[in-house]
DNA sequence: CTAGGTGCAAATCATTTGCCGGGGC
DNA sequence: GCCCCGGCAAATGATTTGCACCTAG
């Protein structure tokens, strides 16, 4: 689950204030805001900040395990013909979405209904790892972090 | 599960020729296409398609429960100051995002595993309802479905 | 005739990037 | 000096929308 492991990056950071203050909006609620609000909440105590940064500093800081992103895994959309309820494998190197070979349960559904006010309709699961075909190229030499989705 | 019941939705859709070459295009193969893809697969049958009418006709699709959508249920990233693995709950009308109320499981990446030569680092899992707040609302007046999200 | 459909181009929205000056080590 | 950084504006990429025409019922 540790990105740093995988990801090879050798870069250091530092934790520069625009960084720090960033972090410590997000901690600070309890919500789960999206860059913008991020940003809204940042410029209140950073009024000259910039959008652009505060992209940056997510992204760094999500690749650091500070944070996490939740969301779009990749930024585009897919589809699947199959309508039935079932879960998804996808790369985290190249991006493909595969059937994961196993079954969806209602167990997890219930669990929630249990113990949330929420009305619940679905769900979705997605595993995240390295398809064969990239784990061998991962093997050869180690990628960049900006080919790496999410 | 199946959107029809809740979107509430009054319209009705001819089976048109691009949309069902569509459709046919999607259940053929066997992967999880991007929009774009569709777009380019489908024009080598209707080369005049538009890109804008793939995007419609997937939505409309979707809607209908003839094919699913899988990733961005909201074209937002969010993120989460709480770096421990756990899960979300979200709600289909406001896009709000919260934490699940259940603990994550191993049991999940450990099924996987023993079935999919991927090597799996994680997995993601949220639960897609009706918040509440949002509930009391659907049962006022019945949204249309260009509010709802996915 | 009315509503849904389409192609096309322009618009929008989120996110990324190039440039460039500045500061830490 | 080298490298990370941040502000800014411009670029990009995916998706959406406005418009004008078309066609089925």
């Amino acid at each position: 689950m540790n990105s740093e492991d995988f990801l090879g990056s050798k870069q250091k950071y530092r934790m520069t204030n625009q960084r720090q203050v960033i972090l410590e909006e997000i901690r600070k609620v309890n919500t789960h805001p999206t860059a913008d609000e991020v940003y809204k909440m940042v410029r209140k105590r950073l009024p000259r900040i910039s959008l652009g940064t505060v992209y940056r500093n997510l992204e760094i800081l999500s690749t650091r395990g500070l944070i996490q992103k939740i969301g779009p895994v990749s930024s585009q959309m897919r589809v699947d013909g199959i309508t039935k309820n079932h879960y998804h494998l996808r790369c985290i190197y190249c991006g493909s979405v595969k059937d994961a070979p196993i079954d969806p349960t209602e167990n997890l559904e219930n669990a929630i209904r249990e113990r949330s006010d929420y009305n619940i309709i679905g769900h979705k699961l997605e595993f995240i790892g390295i398809c064969p075909n990239c784990g061998k190229k991962e093997n050869l030499s180690h990628k960049k972090a900006e080919d790496i989705g999410n």
